[in-house]
DNA sequence: CCGTACCAAATCGTGTAGGATGCAGGATAT
DNA sequence: ATATCCTGCATCCTACACGATTTGGTACGG
């Protein structure tokens, strides 16, 4: 039984998200109400408002009256228009953070490029892999926050959660680690100098280099079997 | 009743956004689940359902144990926030939808441009004003989906609906009406040369018009007073 | 006389239980 | 082999119970 005090419903979002996130349940498996109300111990109503909210992250998806679905994995396109997305997005809001960051905005980022490089290690295993996920998911999620437009962030939300997805893909990587981080690190240099264009040039070149390292994936090499009628 | 009819959820979902949209409903005020679902004639949970759709919208606020509420009406930096995120995103997905540009698409934006013409005189009336809204949503709808990118028309649907509630503040205005059909017909012009980058440029000027014209709206002028604590 | 703190009842959100409806898959008959 | 019916099962909705929040009134203190 859940029994923090705080609504039965956001903790089944989260509980849910969680296991999207960490890929605990097989992509286009289906999310049966009562199932997962029986998993966590409450009716289905708090299931039901959760769901709800998890389809407009586009993480699973509902067809009315057969149930909730979680979305397929990402194709190769997907995957590229993901990351055409990001590249829309984040040098935008990565100049417009640059505007306001402080001293103290600068330091966040260093500590959170620190826990980047200091879990990056965590290594061979799955679970050991999640807090570098988080990190990196964190680094790009705070420069968005710092930018101040809510409307802006809204819009990199509804990515988010695939964003995140994306990751899972990627698993660990030692070099795809180091190199990350390095570019980071070229980022936050630019905030360090209140360096607008540097900055938007610099998010715009990680996000072309997540690309370049993209093109390794399985996806993208082996025709997909997971597209059905 | 008509059989198209699906779940319950999905026409409360319509018939609250339409309540929204149409302004029907004052700002900040708060939305009653039982309320709606009286109103509807149905019981809680499919109202609680459109809701929390709603809510992803950010058309509506929810706080835990205290309902949901209309968002407040928008501040002017609420204003130029959208317009800046607008001017992110559109241009981009215009260039996107440039690339896939055929006659029949022209025909269909020069078709939804003529409509936005016509309606223009609808006039003095508040009702009459909404065929003008909907032509103009659906001309940049149109682009957005013709780019083809589905985590960019994500993105774009997660602040269509607050496009469409900055369109009320404008209410009817004959000018910037002829302004708007205007600048409409460079981007089609564009589209139909399939110049990308007249394309892009032309939706880059329209949206900055579109700011320009917004300096003269109440909340830019007027100290707003709908903050309460 | 006015302001504040406290208390009580109404109100509304939240969650549970149960029943009705519609879909999917398999067996049977043609 | 195709079509039809039947059974199992999950979704969807309703009705009710619980608990938290808010509000209006009252009493107390200044």
């Amino acid at each position: 039984m859940l029994q923090k005090r705080q609504v039965l419903a956001d903790h089944v979002f989260e509980a849910v998200l969680s296991l999207l996130l960490d890929g605990e349940v097989a992509t286009g498996s289906a999310l049966s109400i009562d199932g997962l109300a029986k998993r966590f111990d409450v009716s289905s109503t708090p299931v039901r408002e959760a769901l709800a909210r998890l389809e407009s992250t586009g993480m699973v998806r509902r067809e009315a009256l057969r149930g909730y679905k979680v979305t397929a994995g990402p194709t190769a396109e997907d995957v590229t228009d993901l990351l055409v997305t990001r590249q829309v997005l984040e040098p935008a809001m990565t100049a417009l953070a640059c505007k306001r960051a402080d001293d103290n905005f600068v330091a966040e980022l260093r500590a959170i490029n620190a826990e980047l490089e200091r879990s990056r290690h965590g290594g061979e295993s799955f679970v050991g892999y999640r807090p570098y996920w988080k990190a990196d998911e964190l680094f790009h999620r705070h420069i968005a926050e710092y930018a101040n437009n809510e409307f802006l962030l809204r819009a990199y939300g509804s990515v988010e959660g695939h964003i995140q997805r994306f990751r899972l893909l990627v698993h660990n990587d030692e070099v795809s680690g180091e190199h990350t981080i390095g570019e980071h690190q070229v980022i936050i240099n630019a905030f360090a100098d209140r360096d607008e264009t540097a900055a938007k040039e610099a998010m715009t070149a990680h996000i072309a280099a997540i690309t370049a390292r993209a093109v390794d994936l399985p996806v993208f090499n082996k025709p997909n079997e997971q597209d059905s009628v």
